[in-house]
RNA sequence: GGCGGCGUAGCUCAGUUGGCCAGAGCAUUCGGUUCAUACCCGAAGUGUCACCGGUUCGAAUCCAGUCGCCGCUACCA
């Protein structure tokens, strides 16, 4: 067994602002992972990192007034920040990447320049939408209205030079890989992928991989003036961080290729399609396996900042302990599908799991060993097959089912078979009522013990397979059961009796309080209130346009007084309302109109408006929209606020505006 | 609009390739116990398994359609 490696990887999260519960998510599945393959035996490479590059940081560091990199530092490595969470949450990572890091830069550099001179990467035109103040480009999504995102002017169809990856020449591999291997999981996946970025209209598309419209980047040292687009920054890290064209680290034989990739179902789409593409141009080896885990909805809503529900691990830890969170995030969840966080969940998992069935029972185990034999078992112990059997052989099979579900990284599966085996051990003691027995200890002295035997020996082996999630518990569990360093490994979890039979004993602390539900809800509930009021910004409008424009010009423009006749949602979408509109010239007018987030059809029936209704006809949705509805918008404790502009009913349908 | 998924007890969800009277946890009610963190153990349930057809000896499980929800993607002059 000279291959017992074994190489994970969150992704390289982007510091643009403070981690919340989402990434500590990802990071404790990775680290429950690790741990568990520790156990078994691997030498292991944990993996995690930042990801410090793009226009976002640029930009941001440009308003907090400092540099890029001042900026990242302040996220990164300042006191609060990721490092300091990972050491909070226990992450055992063995290396901590940052893009910005020199031995990373130059090896993308590296690896840009070889995948130039093999002709996968080619000089062409980015086309897009180009804001001349701002000198800025963007991509049809990223427009507001059409305008330019930053200064709300209008922005123009322009290219600029960039280097793209010729992802197009790979589809067929990838294609092929996705859909016959079990290269991504969960499955579900797969046909997202296939489907609309491969088997799509035009095919899988080449990949921009440079930009000149910013800095903070890689740069390209034969093309002054690029810099490396993100992904292909992002995804090598992967590989730079074992030595990958760079000599800071020289591990790539032993942990090369990965054997899992975990990440955010919002970035499956770059792991599964254009890292195995990436790789494949450099011929290099594949990762085994990429697997998008779901994402933790807060009260059956997405988490935003804007929302003001992102959920804070600093302060659940805090309150519950590290531990606790920790379980209760993997505990809760199918790690392949999204979750619903709510408050009361984890107070009763806690609750539940925690101190009712786990701490109570290593509680009561405990203090009977020491009520009833000073905390040092009698050697003489008597068997009884009949009544131990069901325990005993429960315990003793725990392993193998715990290993199915861990290596399918199904962790609520694993640690469900454990409860079960606590759950069964509650059981028992009620069976065999260990303080009957001590009524009359002359005659029940040696049955009494073998039943305090098994249920140390079942919360031992319970133990050690919790150590992966649970490491700092486990360790203070072992402490009191008296369980030395050859009962707590892998292989004495499969050996039944390992514990030693005058192990020290001893009742401590209670391992997890008990939580008043009620009381902690409303505080909780008062926390957040506040965290959200803090986090609401001012009234915002768009800032005024420099640009002149020119009499004719305006005048071209044909604004009309309009009346609704007809308003309906358009099926299928979630942003339009269809208008049959009195223009005035007798014949209806219908324009579609991206307002339905803010209007109801009916209420809007009868209504006076204004139009422009000389703009060329354009189809949305199948349906044609003739002209453009106006209205008032700003931005309101950040979110998007939108007024129609109403005007009196009197003034007749058709009436011209100037 | 394109592609994919889901709709099972009050709540959160399991239900592999169709087959014993459809399950778990929480919550509820009742009973037991006292070693233990007012904890643990047992019992009782409630369900047209979204709706409507079809295939089958037999379907929550397969097929067609309807309704609702969600994801990815596009659109939002």
């Amino acid at each position: 067994m000279d291959n017992k490696h074994y190489y994970i990887t969150t992704p390289i999260y982007y510091p643009s602002g403070k981690l919340h519960i989402g990434h500590a998510y990802c990071t404790v599945a990775t680290d429950a992972m690790a741990r568990y393959k520790r156990l078994q035996g691997y030498e292991v490479m944990f993996l995690t990192g930042t990801d410090e590059h793009g226009q976002k940081i640029e930009d941001k560091a440009k308003e907090a007034g400092v540099t890029p990199q001042a900026f990242v530092d302040s996220i990164v490595a300042a006191p609060g920040g990721v490092l300091d969470l990972w050491k909070l949450m226990n992450i055992s990572y063995d290396r901590f990447i940052r893009t910005t890091d020199d031995y990373h830069v130059a090896s993308i550099q590296k690896i840009f320049k070889k995948m130039h001179e093999n002709g996968d990467i080619y000089k062409g035109k980015y086309t897009g939408k180009y804001c001349k103040p701002c000198e800025s480009f963007w991509t049809e999504s990223q427009l507001v209205d059409g305008k330019c995102p930053d200064c709300g002017r209008e922005v123009v169809d322009a290219e600029e030079e960039a280097y793209f990856f010729r992802a197009s020449k790979y589809a067929g591999r990838v294609r092929d890989l996705l859909l016959n291997t079990d290269f991504l999981e969960p499955e579900s996946r797969v046909h997202e992928m296939v489907n609309n970025f491969i088997d799509c209209e035009g095919g899988l598309q080449d990949l921009c991989v440079s930009r000149t419209n910013f800095t903070w980047g890689v740069p390209v040292d034969f093309d002054p003036g690029h810099v490396v687009y993100v992904w292909l920054d992002a995804l090598f890290n992967y590989m730079t961080a074992l030595g990958y064209q760079n000599d800071k680290y020289n591990d790539l034989d032993k942990f090369w290729p990965a054997d899992a990739h975990f990440v955010g179902k919002e970035i499956v789409r770059f792991h599964a399609i254009y890292w195995p593409a990436f790789l494949m141009s450099m011929d290099l080896p594949l990762p085994k396996k990429v697997y998008g885990h779901g994402w933790l909805n807060f009260n059956g809503d997405k988490m935003s900042k804007s929302k003001g529900n992102v959920v804070d691990p600093y302060l659940l830890s805090e309150r519950y302990g590290v531990d606790a969170l920790r379980f209760f995030l993997l505990r809760s969840f199918p790690f392949g599908s999204d979750g619903n966080f709510t408050n009361e969940l984890l107070i009763q998992t806690i609750n539940v799991d925690l101190a009712n069935d786990l701490g109570n029972l290593v509680s009561r185990t405990t203090a009977m060993a020491e009520k009833y034999f000073g905390g040092k078992l009698p050697a003489a112990r008597q068997e009884n097959p009949e009544l131990d059997g069901s325990l005993t052989s429960l315990a003793s099979g725990l392993r193998g089912r715990y290993e199915e579900q861990m290596e399918k990284f199904q962790f609520q599966n694993a640690l469900e078979e454990i409860f079960k085996v606590i759950q069964r051990a509650n059981k028992y003691i009620d069976e065999n009522a260990p303080w009957a027995l001590a009524k009359d200890m002359d005659a029940n002295g040696p049955r009494l013990a073998a039943v305090l035997y098994n249920l140390l020996e079942t919360v031992r082996v319970c133990t050690v397979l919790l150590t992966p999630f649970m490491p700092e518990s486990c360790e203070k569990i072992f402490a009191q059961i008296g369980a030395g360093a050859e009962a707590r490994t892998w292989d004495s979890a499969a050996v039944w009796g390992t514990l030693a039979a005058d192990a020290a004993v001893s009742k401590g602390e209670n391992l997890f309080p008990r939580i008043d539900m009620a009381k902690e809800l409303e505080e909780l509930d008062r926390i957040q209130e506040e965290a959200k009021k803090a986090a609401l910004p001012a009234l915002e409008i768009e800032p005024l346009a420099e640009e002149e424009v020119d009499f004719d010009t305006f005048c071209r423009s044909d604004f009309r007084a309009v009346k609704v006749k007809d308003c309906q949602a358009v099926k299928k979408s979630d942003k339009l309302l269809k208008f049959t509109l009195d223009d005035g010239t007798g014949t209806d007018r219908q324009i579609l109109s991206g307002i339905a987030k803010w209007y109801k059809p009916e209420d809007l029936i009868g209504k006076t408006l204004v139009a422009i209704v000389n703009l060329p006809p354009r189809k949305m949705m199948g349906q044609v929209s003739q002209g453009m509805l106006i209205s008032a918008v700003h931005t309101e404790q950040g979110e998007e606020c939108l007024h129609l502009l109403m005007v009196d009913g009197t003034i007749p349908a058709g009436a011209k505006l100037c």
